[in-house]
DNA sequence: ATCATATTCCAATAATCGTTAGATTGTGAC
DNA sequence: GTCACAATCTAACGATTATTGGAATATGAT
C-alpha cells in the first residue's frame, strides 16, 4: 500500500530530477529547436562534451529524450512533444516565481521595442498579409526542423551581410530559440542600429506549439 | 552573458529540485486537495513532523507553496493554481513514458469497473441529470476546499455507516485524490462487494481543473 | 507565570550528484 | 589493417541533499 505509493511518487521524482539540473535544461531547451549531437549541444550548451554526454544519459534514463544513430554521431532527440510543453509549463511558472529571474529576464530587453504582451495571432495574421517581416535567427539547420508560419531564415551569424533582404519601411519581427535565448535581442539591436524597425518577440517554436498555435515544416 | 544565462536556467532548475523528491510531489499532490497543516501534511504522507517541514521549506523557497499563520498552526497552501498544473503535468508525463510506472498504476486499478478512458463531460452530464451519483470519499475539509459538480461528500471512513445514502439502482462512481490516491479504489471495492453498481473516476479536483473543467466551491 | 503543542532551526550522518580526467568502444576514411 | 574522431564508461573528488535527533520559538490554555 504504503510502498506502491512510494514507488509511483518515485517514478515522478525520476523526472523531477532531470528537470533539476541547469544544464540538463538548457540541453532539454536546444532539443526543442532541433535534433542535435552531442557534440553540437556541448557547443551551444558551452560545457564539455563528457559533461554533455553525461546529462543526456540522465535525460535518457528518465525516458524524456531519445536517441538516433547515424555514423559516428548519436542525434538526440526529445521523446516527445509533451516534453517540450512541460519545459514552457515550467519555465513559466519559475518567470511568475523567482524573483532573480525576472530581474535577469528584464536586464535582457531591448527597452521599448519587444513585443512580450501582444497578441501572438495578430501576429500572424500581419505576418500572412506581409504587413511585418518575421525573420527566424536561429541557425539554418533549427529552422528546418520547424518554425513560425511566414517566417523566413536568417541566421543572426549571416544577418549583418544580408541586411539588403530586409525592408526599411515595414517592422521587422525577430525570434530565436525562447525567452532566455539573446540571439534575437542581438538581431533587434544590429537591425536598430542599421535604421530598420525591429522589433523582438519572446517566443520560440515550442512556446508557440505550446499554446496550440501552428509550426510549419 | 553566459553568466546571465547561466542564472536563469539556474532560477528554473530551483522549482526542478524542488519537484526532484518523491515526498515533495506527494506534499504537493495533498496541497492540490486544499491548504494543509504540517501536522495533517505528515500523517496523511506518513513521514515524521520534521521531514515534512524540512521538505515544506523548499517548496517554500522554490515559491511553490505559500503559508498562512492561524494561532499555533501554519497552513500550508499551492502559492498558485498552475502549481497544481504543473504537477498533473508532470505525472502525465510520467504514466506516459516511466514504465514501472504504468505497472504499479495497473496493479491497483478494479478490473472492468473503472472509468479512466471516459469523456468527462458525459460524466458531468450524467451527474447534473442524476443519471449517476458521484461522490467524493476524500475527507470532509478537501471536499470543502472544492470539488466536482454535483458530487456530494461521502468520506471513506463514513462510507460504511452512511450506505443507505446511496442509491442501488443507479450507478455510483467514486473519485478521491486523484489517480495516485487509493481512496476511491477502496470504496468501490466496498460498494461492489454490498451489491451497488460502482465505478472509479481516475481523476481529482486537480486533473478535472487542469483540463479546464470547472470546481464547485 | 507555567505548561503543552506546533513548528522551525541547528548539527551531523549517510547517500547522491556534478564534474573532470583517463581509458574504451564504435564508426568511417584511408 | 591503421588512423582520426564521436561518444561513452569508469573512477574519483568535492559539493549537495535527505533524514534524524536535540534544542529553540511561538502560541494558546491553565
Amino acid at each position: 500500500m504504503r510502498e506502491l505509493k512510494n514507488l509511483l511518487y518515485e517514478q515522478v521524482g525520476r523526472i523531477g530530477k532531470a528537470l533539476a539540473s541547469p544544464k540538463r535544461l538548457e540541453l532539454i531547451e536546444l532539443l526543442c529547436q532541433s535534433e542535435k549531437t552531442v557534440e553540437m549541444l556541448s557547443q551551444q550548451a558551452e560545457i564539455s562534451v563528457k559533461l554533455a554526454s553525461a546529462h543526456l544519459k540522465e535525460l535518457r534514463m528518465a525516458r524524456l529524450v531519445d536517441t538516433r544513430k547515424e555514423g559516428k554521431y548519436v542525434f538526440y532527440r526529445l521523446a516527445e512533444q509533451g516534453v517540450a510543453d512541460l519545459w514552457v509549463n515550467l519555465r513559466g511558472l519559475a518567470e511568475e516565481r523567482l524573483v532573480d529571474l525576472r530581474m535577469g529576464l528584464s536586464s535582457m530587453v531591448t527597452h521599448g521595442h519587444d513585443l512580450r504582451g501582444v497578441d501572438r495571432k495578430s501576429i500572424l495574421k500581419q505576418a500572412r498579409s506581409g504587413e511585418v517581416v518575421v525573420i527566424d535567427v536561429r541557425p539554418g539547420d533549427e529552422f528546418a526542423a520547424g518554425h513560425l508560419p511566414y517566417a523566413r531564415s536568417l541566421p543572426l551569424t549571416e544577418l549583418k551581410k544580408r541586411l539588403n533582404e530586409l525592408p526599411k519601411n515595414k517592422p521587422v519581427v525577430a525570434y530565436c530559440r525562447g525567452p532566455f535565448c539573446m540571439m534575437a535581442k542581438d538581431a533587434v539591436a544590429l537591425l536598430q542600429k542599421r535604421g530598420y524597425q525591429a522589433f523582438m518577440l519572446d517566443d520560440g517554436v515550442a512556446e508557440w506549439r505550446a499554446r496550440g498555435l501552428p509550426i510549419e515544416q
